[in-house]
DNA sequence: CCTACGATTTAGATCAATCCAAAAGCGTTC
DNA sequence: GAACGCTTTTGGATTGATCTAAATCGTAGG
């Protein structure tokens, strides 16, 4: 109602179009839609005339039609496989962050770690002809689906986990330096028996920290002791009760997550245990509870957010360059160390967090 | 390259459209659309035909094309200020949910609590001509914008917060009874001196919770003690030693959210205080840690999976029918009772989650 | 005076769908 | 065999942008 377009015929607010800009510049539509996409061509007079027409008549572009024609959609399409995850959601701020720059907009689904609601989404993806797909693969992903999507002609970076053989697009950390990080800083304060706890999946990140950990105890000539469980702070709570009830119990442990760190340090609690002391613990995301938790969590630290700017960055340029050489980005992780791993630490302020570190990124190509 | 489309002229795989499946099937474009949008006006033996040919052909159909024909994109815009909140993530893993159901899709962006970001964002949508929004409102929102939306003519639904005058279409938790609830558990179990902590910020949802600890403090002849402070797990630390230092430290908190409350619980332990003995502790929310921190903590539950679905179910009632009369569907929050304001509790199983009780929603139709 | 030139501007086709009014098909009945 | 009523089907216009090749313009060179 606010303002009402000069223009009489158009039925609702809203609805002028070039047309109608054209008319009341006195110049041809083409002229309009240069002006927009601020060509060069156009003198500035005329530009200057249609930029005050655009204002005056309230008009709004319209991306649809303008794709239809450019097939360009300014659009990319997000896939998580759970988004209530804090991880996934520092990632997904990062994602947006980096596309809100580039006047990129995105659209995030959940895949619930369903291989079928992922392929429902990106199916819809397609008919919506997004420009792009970032994907963090649900468990249990067909390989073959990364083939499929170029098939589609559907540019496609994969983040954190991945599928399928390289080459392709990709962003993420180095899971298995992180986690061999973790073990020589344990072995350097002078445990003998780590145990690593985590990973009855079977994905690329999974696959990743038992490789750190398993060649890490192996390059120190220890004993690996391993126990597979699933991702949650419950199952943390869980396991380290398992392990601390063995013959020989374990005088570290290594997570897969914080998440499950945390239910670790509560497990040993429970037993009378203090963490840190009577058993250390060290986390991967170093998420931000890890600064504040009772004793503040040693943890790999993983950077969630710059994966996410990264990964972004990586389809726009794939978009850009379709035949480009696909890129591996990864970022290497960094060891917080506290009061979980090393009582003696000095009792820091608690909020000592870590910034993300995104200069220590490897970046590989394959031609 | 799998399924080459039969028709010469189309330059890449993907583009076949409905004119090729016409020209496959011996029917008219016309006859296509019907049988694509599940028209009864097509004879069955017509429509197996094109059916038939729509595979064969690998049709993908073009959302880009119909919208603007149709106007209706099938597409909503998502505005959250903080993804990386946990409470966040699962009311989107809620939205999400909701809108897959119903063969939406949906555009995310995180407002970063920039009333310019969020505003940027909304042109945005405009020019993609999204069906709705779903809007948390960034700190310090103009209500007017709530009027400038309605104006261009996209229907609204506000989650969580909410900004300008009433009717509008809304989804939340009703925090005032949640922060009662709170204080009236504490007050049965003899607490006298029992503070509210958090809320510097001026949201609804801010607002709502002071209103609620004072009415209820007033109910029970007590004295208020009301701290402003950041939202933060930082702000719980340092909020919690500030007030155990004064000459009447209280013998009870309610923080304003979990993130707080676990900090206060370690601001108590840093100054050698049990949580729950010496002082108790009640957050808001209700997150999947709450049940599995030390001590557990007792927390008012605001079911965020089950707003965003409601949020969701709202929009789309909107959409279909954009001039019927605005809805508010208020969630009752529930006590979760654990240790942390109950020492006398038995030590439960650590992981007895709440279920979301969405049939305790209060609907409120303003015509 | 005519033409060539670089810089702008434009008409008309095109993109892939939906919408609408009109036409076609088809079995009855007069 | 024409008229009728009913279900299906169909051209052609429409949606709002981009793209392409051609038109316009003022000026300078032959």
């Amino acid at each position: 109602m606010a303002r009402q377009p000069t223009h009489p015929s158009s039925p609702r607010p809203g609805s002028v179009t070039l047309e109608d800009i054209a008319a009341h510049a006195g110049v041809s539509r083409s002229t309009v839609s240069l002006v927009l996409r601020e060509s060069p061509l156009v003198a500035e007079r005329t530009r200057d005339n249609v930029r005050a027409s655009i204002k005056t008549l309230g008009y709004v572009y319209n991306r649809g039609a303008a794709a239809l024609r450019s097939s360009r959609t300014h659009t990319l399409g997000v896939v998580v496989y759970d988004i209530a995850n804090p991880f996934f959601g520092a990632m997904v701020a990062g994602i947006d962050a980096a596309l809100h720059r580039e006047n990129y907009v995105s659209f995030l689904a959940n895949s619930e770690d369903s291989p079928q609601r992922q392929l429902r989404f990106l199916e819809r993806m397609r008919e919506h002809r997004v420009d792009g797909i970032l994907l963090c693969p649900s468990e249990g992903t067909d390989p073959a689906l990364i083939a499929t999507l170029s098939d589609w002609n559907l540019p496609c970076v994969q983040v954190l986990r991945h599928v399928g053989e390289p080459p392709f697009d990709y962003a993420g950390t180095d899971f298995e330096q992180g986690v061999r990080l973790a073990v020589d800083h344990l072995v350097a304060r002078g445990h003998r028996q780590i145990a690593f706890i985590g990973g009855e999946a079977e994905h690329s990140a999974t696959l990743a920290r038992w490789r750190g950990y398993f060649a890490a105890i192996a390059d120190h000539g220890l004993a690996p002791r391993h126990l597979r469980t699933a991702l949650t702070r419950r199952a943390g709570f869980e396991a380290i009760q398992t392990l601390m009830a063995e013959p020989t119990p374990p005088s570290a442990v290594v997570c897969h997550n914080d998440l499950m760190a945390f239910g670790a340090m509560l497990g040993l609690k429970r037993l009378g245990l203090t963490p840190g002391v009577d058993c250390a613990v060290v986390g991967t995301d170093d998420v931000e509870e890890a600064a504040l938790s009772d004793p503040p969590l040693t943890s790999v630290a993983t950077h969630p957010y710059a994966i996410g700017e990264e990964a972004a960055r990586l389809a726009l340029r794939r978009i850009a360059d379709p035949d480009g050489a696909r890129e591996q980005v990864i970022l290497s992780p960094r060891l917080q160390v506290r009061e979980s791993s090393d009582a003696a630490e000095r009792h820091q302020d608690p909020a000592t967090t870590s910034k993300a570190s995104a200069q220590h990124a490897r970046r590989l190509t394959t031609p």
